[in-house]
DNA sequence: TATTGTTATACTCTATAACTATA
DNA sequence: TATAGTTATAGAGTATAACAATA
């Protein structure tokens, strides 16, 4: 592990002829400007949190996320959680088996469409689904405990710039 | 593909007894208000940015973090790298090992630890890096397009506050 | 002819256990 | 006894091709 607050020795990151120079305290400022690299980082963080606070529930952020659009959009097709959530279908298949068979949702044919099929919360996945989405809200205020809620606002505004260009 | 624009029919999301309730425009609204989801999906498309321009130098961008780290650190061990990056040992060995068949890098004794090796850039990584950096800082310009500096700034400085709340 | 949902499969990424050489 | 680097391997995540049923 780099040391952070020890001195570096004389030998260190010496660089003149001869010498074979080694590190003590490792410089990241060059990669911590990039944009990438935060957005990363920081990704990872809120990732490893969720998946933390969630394990009550058993839902993955891929899971939650289509649990939770299925929740606002009753009947929902498999095809249109693929496009929103950037999934492609054949990876979808088995997430959407696993939540039916935990009995969170169902499938009804699809009222004017015979090859796509609906996608429904049962009542036990609205149960689910309710206190989900409550510790998720503790949750993103735990994570961002050091950003007040004018700077959250700021953050997620700066964020949807980055992927929603248009 | 939802469709965006066009008024939903009579029947979407009815919800009344006995219809089967279909969508016909997703409504997300709920997921881009947390702050998980922008961050993943903002990840994701500057990665998928940097994959397209940095093609022609060969680099995921945990090579170039890597490399970057190297170039910035040198003498740097593989155990530094994997503590700063969040690496696990086993899944570096391979990456040092290809950059090194690139003669990009090259290992040389450590000068106090007989157990480490220190890796530096050779000239031809030096080279390659000092191209690698300009183009990822146009990367950069090009993905915050529609922030202005000041934005950007401010953006880099909320997600450094939620990985590194310390 | 195109699209939805699906199976099979390959490739990448990430994680754990265990070994060697050295501290 | 602990650590740096390595090997082997398992699991999760992501990708493409191809098929049946329906539009």
């Amino acid at each position: 592990m780099p040391q952070l607050r020890q001195p570096r020795p004389l030998n260190a990151a010496a660089g003149s002829a001869g010498e074979t120079p080694s590190v003590d305290v490792i410089d990241s400022s060059y990669l911590e400007s990039l944009l990438g690299y935060n957005a990363r980082r920081a990704t990872l963080t809120v990732i490893e949190v969720f998946l933390e606070t969630m394990a009550p529930y058993q839902l993955r952020p891929v899971d939650f996320s289509v649990l939770s659009l299925i929740a606002h959009n009753p009947g929902i097709t498999s095809r249109q959680l693929c496009t929103t959530l950037g999934i492609l279908p054949p990876n979808l298949v088995g997430m959407v088996n696993t939540l039916e068979k935990r009995e969170l949702i169902s499938r009804q044919p699809h009222p004017r469409d015979g090859r796509a099929t609906g996608l429904h919360l049962t009542q036990s996945g609205e149960k689910l689904m309710r206190d989900a989405e409550a510790t998720a809200a503790e949750l993103e205020a735990g994570v961002a405990a050091r950003l007040s809620p004018s700077e959250l606002r700021t953050l997620i505004r700066l964020l949807k710039k980055i992927y929603q260009p248009a």
